[in-house]
RNA sequence: GGCGCGUUCGUCUAGUGGUUAGGACACAGCCCUCUCAAGGCUGGUGCACGGGUUCGACUCCCGUACGCGCUGCCA
């Protein structure tokens, strides 16, 4: 019987989490739950001066947004901690010592290095196959440095030591780890133990192919939390970098990935990250979201932007908010695209002021003003009747007032149906839009 | 420089010796339509280059170019 699958991801507090760190905790957690294995988050803070709380913090709050929940670490404990490595020392100092016993070690100028065995080391990687690498010139694979003068550990060490304490089974990281890897196995041959199998996993790119690296736009997972958009949709568009089910499936439920899954699937090339196939993928979701959720999710985005929607009654929300459902492919898009509902100082679009606000426009909306006031019933079948009857009297296409009346009424020449719109609205507003908008044309 | 990895439409990918090289995003056009979105239809763009191997290469081998990574007492 096989070990069990215990894999790991092991980020250092130093930032916030990248989308590439993303992908591998994915990674790494789809690998676990496809073989009931357990994922482990161990946090990497060895650097005292460049780690902080709040970077951790931002890591937990990443993983946990996107659905990748740990089975230890931080936060949930186990049996294989301290999770930190901070807390960690006397393991690291044991097994320096095992290492010092076996005559790997020697001191440089107050640091602690290991002697390379200085041989020929394979790596076996399940993504990239066998490698051979040749670890006997010591010019060009000099003796790695394990412990600085004060007292502080090497991240190849204490990383070995831990996913060998940890049990891990499969290291998943990126490829840029690929040519440290014999310097690991080296570690673990020193330390007697047999390495774990390794998989690195090509690295995400800028749309121009350079590295995403800290200041590009979408390298935070928190850019997206803000953005307003579904973690099962980032989620879905961070499987398909760098792995595909083979079958053309684009859209594709999680658990079914966790069915799929398989390292041996994935990718060697890098992958540029495509924002806007991932705000697509995005639409898609939003589309098919529960009511309730949507709502719940629309209220929130809606607030973040400064629209108070508190002093309307949640029939008005409700209704407004369902016409927005299926047209925006973003949360952050919804203030942009219905915040009509919800202010009266409407700021009319310049484009559609100059198509539509124009002289011979003024006396039809004026007519369909005279109409709308008439109306008993201001629904949207009335309306629309009322509106087609119209244009009919004055001999004119429905668009000719469809387009000024949107425009008056929401200031923009894109939005919900219109008919709808104006229900909802009622007719006291649409009335005053309209004359609001009405005074601005010249005649 | 050395070592390593990679190279199918602009992007993500399917493809493992014989395919009209398929799908998706994006783009363009058309249809639908109260706008936008969605949906439907149509279209264009791709196997980096050069040698082999083979009856036959996107698929296998070798070079070249380009890209990326590592080469730290960073992780």
């Amino acid at each position: 019987m096989a070990a069990p699958v215990r894999v790991r991801f092991a980020p250092s507090p130093t930032g916030f989490l990248h989308i590439g760190g993303a992908r591998t905790a994915l990674f790494n957690w789809l690998l676990a739950r496809h073989h009931g294995g357990t994922f482990v988050l161990r946090v990497e803070d060895t650097d005292a001066a460049r780690n902080t709380d709040e970077a951790a913090a931002a890591i937990y709050d990443g993983l946990r947004w996107l659905g990748l929940d740990w089975d230890e670490g931080p936060q949930v404990g186990g049996d294989f901690g301290p999770y930190f490595q901070s807390q960690r020392n006397e393991i690291y100092e044991r097994h320096l010592a095992q290492l010092e016993a076996g005559g790997h070690l020697f001191e440089d100028n107050g640091a602690i290095r290991f002697r390379s065995p200085r041989e020929h080391v394979v790596v076996d990687d399940v993504v990239c196959g066998r490698i051979d690498f040749d670890l006997t010139n010591p010019e060009t694979h000099p003796d790695m440095t394990l412990r600085r003068p004060d007292g502080s550990w090497i991240f190849h060490f204490v990383n070995v030591v831990d996913d060998l304490e940890m049990k891990i089974s499969h290291v998943i990281r990126g490829e840029d780890h690929l040519s440290n890897t014999p310097k690991h196995i080296e570690l673990y041959r020193a330390l007697g133990a047999e390495p774990p199998r390794f998989a690195h996993i090509p690295l995400i790119l800028n749309p121009d192919g350079s590295k995403m690296s800290k200041r590009d736009a979408g390298a935070s997972v928190s850019s997206y939390m803000q953005e307003g958009f579904l973690p099962e949709a980032v989620r879905n568009y961070l499987c398909l970098l760098g792995w595909s089910p083979k079958d053309n499936r684009e859209k594709i439920a999680i658990a079914e990935v966790v069915r799929l899954f398989d390292l041996e699937k994935i990718n060697r090339k890098s992958a540029h990250f495509d924002l806007e196939k991932c705000t697509w993928l995005n639409g898609e979701y939003m589309r098919e979201l529960p009511d309730a959720r949507f709502q719940a999710l629309a209220l929130i985005a809606l607030q973040n932007s400064g629209i108070d929607t508190v002093k309307f009654p949640d029939d008005y929300v409700r209704a407004a908010l369902e016409t927005c459902k299926g047209k925006v492919r973003l949360f952050s898009d919804l203030p942009a695209y219905g915040g009509f509902y919800f202010k009266d100082d409407i700021e009319y679009a310049p484009e559609g002021v100059a198509k539509h606000f124009i002289t011979e426009n003024k006396p039809r909306l004026a007519a369909l003003r005279a109409t709308f006031d008439e109306l008993e019933m201001f629904d949207a079948v009335s309306i629309e009747a009322a509106l087609k009857a119209t244009a009919a009297e004055l001999g004119v296409k429905v668009g000719a007032l469809v387009h000024p009346t949107r425009l008056a009424v929401t200031g923009s020449n894109a939005g919900p149906s219109l008919y709808h719109l104006l229900e909802i609205l009622g007719k006291r507003k649409v009335l005053s839009r309209i004359d609001r908008a009405l005074a601005t044309i010249s005649a």
